[in-house]
DNA sequence: CTCCTATTGGTAATGGTTGTCATTATCAAT
DNA sequence: ATTGATAATGACAACCATTACCAATAGGAG
């Protein structure tokens, strides 16, 4: 596992580089400020915590650079029913590792489950499988989520 | 199954009566062009063609309705990563039946598929479940969709 | 038919996201 | 270490889907 502590070595370089891309105090702050939550952020949320620590870094550059982050897979965009994208470090970045989403329709908490994965993967691995070979589509991903309330706006 | 031109009796009337809402020119001309597709419309889209035949109907009343009809449970609205969102007849309401998308990230042409519905169905309800108790979750939805590239994208 | 009130339509506002462009910073080659 | 090509930045304006507002209209129970 990468070091993700942001004083460290510069664990995402790599990737960036290998990508065509150059390694920046933007890009290094945002894959710091994704590294160290367990929350599912929007481009504002990561616009504030870099701001704090780098007052010059405009909201266009972070808007800039977590599409590039997305495009060479380093960075999940989802989008919950908020009318705001939300992004995560995708797995293999992630200390999450592989998991779902849980969505609470009115307060929009997210619950990460990883529980179920068993069945999940081998049912998601045919189902991708036979759709693929009948659509003639090239899969690449997929998205599972639940929506529902959660215990604390179902006691309101 | 109701009838669903927009000639023959009202098939939608009577949902709409019970949950307290009147029936207007408006929502009828919006259910009837959702009956009448097999795409998946944005709200634009449906202003579209509702103008065709009612030329004063304006954007913000499509929306208005969108809203109403999605909260009774008549119309499914999507995310499909497109910026805008797109709506569907809920499937109690529409001749397609229960089915999933698979979703061109290029050109955001959307499959809708029922293969594989049985897996689908039995895997869901377990997880559903587990869920549910687990996490003490209310939980009243699920969205799955597979991306991936579509064969007229891949060979462009 | 009447009245109450849900609904409408037009327009302005909102808010997330993207385009523009002159300036700056990265990094491979020297 | 310096240079030079060009990727990346920052500030601001533009964009576009969606919502808020409000006076005018229309559904439908009684």
């Amino acid at each position: 596992m990468p070091n993700q502590n942001g004083t460290g070595p510069r664990w995402m370089h790599g990737q960036i580089k290998c990508c065509g891309y150059r390694m920046t105090k933007p890009r290094e702050a945002i894959l710091d400020v994704l590294a160290n939550t367990q929350n599912h952020l929007s481009a504002e949320d990561i616009y504030m915590a870099v701001h704090k620590f780098y007052p010059n870094i405009g909201l266009t550059t972070v808007y800039r650079n977590l599409e590039v982050l997305v495009n060479i897979g380093m960075v999940v965009k989802f989008e919950f029913g908020e009318g705001k994208s939300k992004y995560e470090l995708s797995d293999e970045y992630s200390s999450k590792g592989h998991h779902h989403h849980l969505v609470c329709k009115e307060c929009y908490t997210v619950i990460d489950y990883s529980d179920f994965m068993k069945d999940e993967v081998s049912f998601l691995k045919s189902t991708e499988n036979g759709l693929s070979e009948k659509y003639k589509f090239n899969i690449t991903d997929h998205l599972i989520q639940f929506f529902g309330v959660c215990e604390k706006c179902t006691n309101k």
